[in-house]
DNA sequence: CATGTCGTGATACACATGTATCATGACAGT
DNA sequence: ACTGTCATGATACATGTGTATCACGACATG
């Protein structure tokens, strides 16, 4: 009844069901059965394929954040060639507030991984959380790189800047999340900052 | 075996009791039982007190509520008589950062209760949501209390700005709670948007 | 004194969840 | 052709959850 199968892509097939219900119903709803149901295949097979949820859960976030990576790439290279320090930092952030379909997703799939963590700090551990520092660090790098241009005044801290901005941007996300707030009408907030407050 | 009882007292022990879980292990495990226990009563009496726990929620949460708007209005006071637009800016917005014991209560409950409502929309509809939007009309007419003492300068857009802000704590709430940063570290951030792009 | 409502306990129910077990057909290597 | 590993299914198990039911003693009111 089964031939030897590639078992990369049922784990991709399986992750990416998770994901799919992570968007729908939440992170909360994605049960091995939710999974299992989801993908096509049987209680059983999720198992086989990952053991136990927790590395479920570990791959499809790995999954997760290189999707948002390759969005972040895109959104520069989309942001016009050559890029400059403000296009990039521009277009990174833009791209992490909840606008499209796919941000949506993104925000909402991060969020319940976030709540994970929150509930539970141990059990995610074991995965690089160190990404928002590293992304933390890129940005005050790009700022640092604008003030060299001019482009942003030479007495700001880039570091407390930075820091500032990605909260604010996550915090935006939040409200989008809620309902308080359209995609749009984040992204302008943003936008503003970035305009009036940031580049001269 | 039991005579006649104060209600209200005992709503509010209950009601702490998941106050307290929610803080130190999280609301998701704040279950019938767990309260029951940390309450020091019977399963059977807390739902006699809350019939539902979705009541139960209900009533921990304007509590929560009214906490919060204690700390900010001693935070404002605190600031200094009398109070100046950016002096009640500044003790608001500082107030729900987690630096301290109380305000880091508040934060990891109110992050688990969003946390619920991004899951289940409908399930605490009924309680009036319109919290932040109020909350953010009041920090706008402050700036523009501040923009009539020069305090703020007159071409910034109040809406935008507080919305930003508001945005940002909560974004840097989120990153102390999930142990990237101090609390001391997200006020500094704060702090340094104040100061530097908001007032002059 | 009788009676009914109040406060409380013990326990049952139905369901969902993660994980474990057992069985079995298919294919590969010898 | 035989045998063992692979892929898969069906099902069981232990646990935790919110809620419901039944019982019973205490007190207030008539």
């Amino acid at each position: 009844m089964a031939a030897r199968v590639d078992h990369e892509e049922r784990r991709t097939q399986i992750a990416e069901a998770l994901l799919r219900i992570a968007d729908t119903q939440g992170l909360q709803s994605a049960s091995m059965r939710a999974v299992a149901a989801e993908a096509g295949v049987s209680l059983r097979l999720v198992q086989y394929y990952f053991t136990t949820k927790e590395a479920l859960l570990l791959d499809a976030l790995a999954r997760l954040q290189s999707q948002l990576q390759g969005r972040m790439n895109a959104w520069i290279a989309a942001a016009g060639a050559p890029p400059t320090p403000r296009s990039v930092v521009t277009a990174i952030l833009s791209c992490i507030v909840p606008t499209d379909a796919e941000s949506s997703r993104i925000a909402r799939t991060y969020n319940g991984y976030y709540t994970l963590v929150l509930n539970d700090p141990d059990v995610l551990e074991k995965h690089g959380a160190a990404q928002p520092a590293v992304l933390e660090g890129f940005l005050a790098r790009q700022i640092r790189a604008a003030q060299q241009t001019g482009e942003v005044a030479a007495d700001k801290d880039p570091e407390l800047i930075t820091a500032g901005l990605l909260a604010m941007v996550n915090g935006l996300g939040s409200s989008v999340l809620g309902g308080q707030r359209s995609g749009e009408d984040a992204l302008a907030i943003l936008r503003y900052y970035l305009d009036t407050t940031l580049f001269t």
